[in-house]
RNA sequence: GACCCCAUCGUCUAGCCAGGUCAGGACGUCACCCUUUCAAGGUGAAGACACGGGUUCGAAUCCCGUUGGGGUCACCA
């Protein structure tokens, strides 16, 4: 048998960090079993869906890596057939026609709840002659759900719950106007698409019993089961799209590599001992749906983070420098010139070790990238006061006469100054930082020395000794 | 309210199913080392089995209860 699972959103908005951790999930267990991974999109809510919450979801998932196969599923297109299947359940006397009212229906869910029945519809129609039904009343199609006895469910992460027949009711397959309802449809596509494997949130495992109460009433093969734990807030709240739950693309635009969201989302609820960081084809070998946890885990941004700079440290200069250029380019509101390309790929290896994120790595890298004469932060002003300027007309001389200039031949030379001044590296290090980066944080000095080069590294240094007036 | 689920360091978790570990790791925090700044790296520290009963020679592991948290209760999905 093959694997088939699917990841069902409905384009009501963007893929947040939640269903992101379901698609993950999903694709990663299609993958460890040579399956397939499909996608449906549950667009049955014309009021609600819309095309621009379908277009995030479908980027969210290509920027997470997630490939679907085959092309997604319109849940809308398939409503024909969800009827159909309805009819032919009531052809087999598993469902029939309820012409209740909205009034009468609200009265008894309300008299259910005084009674702590969970059965919320009493099945008034359930054996009542058709014949009886109000005058010009257009009726909804019910399912004959079983009345008593239990229904089990083994699920893979939960593991086997019960519940009694007496919680579920006779719930809705085609509403008044004919347009099947979310339970049947899910129900009918998942069938229709060989869905072997059901992996989402929890939030739909009382969802399951019913849904397999439809099964059954076709006779169908009810699919494995896998409801996983939600994910939380840091204050433990339900991360929810009203709760602060942000998209995938948010997290894109914080600067974090696809490849750390991933690391991260798999990382929460699931595990493989004492594994931390591994790549999604080393997970799509690991995942197991026996190792997903039972309880709802917190997003922690922190560790993202942490991951992010580790992704970031391990990525190739290339690629890298690809992914930070727009951003600069943006901060520079131009393209980057050859001159100021060599310099960011040059940079790239004593930046990219100190980057949290894209953005944290393109803020650091625009000193490189500045024209002359800098502006320097406050923090490094302060460095530039007499003393620092002394230190730094030291460092001038010095490196005016420095050769064949490199990182290793201008840290010679700048040592060999510091040491017959009696001078510690850092009292000249540091107004030399300050005026070739503005800043008073950068990678080592040296190595911006060499990247810069002597002319820009001199230029910068005399912008600060001899500050031109404009 | 009814039904269902969950419970190990601040956070993510290993260990639980097949009782015997100084309850392990990672992130975060703190200290020290390294050091031209900041990171990274190295070393170390603090830090948890929610509570109460059982069962057992022995319980984080099995059972019951309590408390706390979560989810679901539509002609939404």
């Amino acid at each position: 048998m093959t694997v088939v699972t699917r990841f069902a959103p409905s384009p009501t908005g963007f893929l947040h960090i939640g269903g992101a951790r379901t698609a993950l999930f999903n694709w990663l267990f299609a993958r460890r079993h040579g399956g397939r991974f499909l996608l449906r999109i549950e667009d049955t809510d014309r009021a609600r869906s819309t095309d621009a919450a379908r277009q995030a979801i479908l980027d969210g998932l290509d920027w997470l890596g997630l490939e679907w196969d085959g092309a997604p599923v319109y849940q809308s297109a398939r409503a024909e057939r969800h009827a159909e299947v309805a009819l032919a359940l009531l052809d087999a006397g598993n469902a029939y026609r309820c012409y209740c009212s909205p009034e009468e229906l609200a009265a008894m869910r309300e008299a259910a709840r005084k009674w702590g029945s969970g059965r919320l519809y009493d099945g008034t129609w359930r054996d009542r002659d058709p014949a009886d039904a109000p005058e010009g009343a257009a009726p909804v199609l019910r399912l004959r759900a079983p009345l008593d006895g239990e229904s089990v469910i083994d699920d893979a992460v939960q593991g086997r719950v019960t519940v009694h027949n007496d919680q579920l009711d006779d719930m809705v397959l085609l509403r008044a106007d004919g347009t099947p309802t979310y339970m049947l449809s899910v129900v009918v596509d998942d069938h229709d698409m060989d869905v072997t494997h059901i992996v989402r949130g929890d939030d739909h495992l009382t969802n399951a019993f019913r849904q397999s109460l439809i099964y059954r009433a076709m006779g169908w093969a009810v699919p494995a089961f896998a409801h996983i734990p939600l994910i939380h807030g840091p204050d433990g709240a339900k991360l929810s799209k009203r709760h602060g739950a942000l998209g995938v693309e948010a997290y894109r635009d914080m600067g974090f590599p696809a490849e750390a969201v991933c690391n991260y989302l798999a990382r929460l609820g699931w595990s493989h001992g004492d594994d931390e960081i591994f790549s999604m084809a080393q997970a799509a070998a690991w995942f197991d749906l026996a190792n997903i946890g039972k309880s709802p885990a917190r997003f922690d941004i922190a560790r993202l983070t942490s991951l992010s700079a580790h992704y970031i440290r391990a990525m190739t200069d290339d690629r890298l420098a690809g992914m930070v250029e727009p951003l600069i380019a943006g901060r520079l509101a131009s393209r980057l010139t050859d001159t100021q390309r060599t310099r960011l790929n040059a940079g790239l290896p004593g930046l990219k070790e100190r980057a949290k994120s894209l953005v944290d790595l393109a803020d650091s890298a625009l000193f490189y990238c500045r024209s002359r004469p800098l502006e320097p932060d406050a923090k490094a002003a302060k460095l530039l006061d007499g003393a620092g300027k002394a230190k730094l007309a030291l460092a001038r001389e010095t490196l005016a006469e420095v050769e064949g200039w490199t990182a290793e031949s201008t840290e010679a030379a700048i040592r060999a100054t510091a040491d017959a001044a009696g001078e510690k590296l850092g009292k000249i290090a540091q107004p030399l930082r300050a005026a070739l980066t503005g800043r008073t944080v950068s990678p080592g000095i040296f190595e911006v020395l060499g990247v810069l080069g002597k002319s820009e590294s001199l230029g910068r240094i005399d912008d600060i000794l001899e500050p031109t007036v404009v």
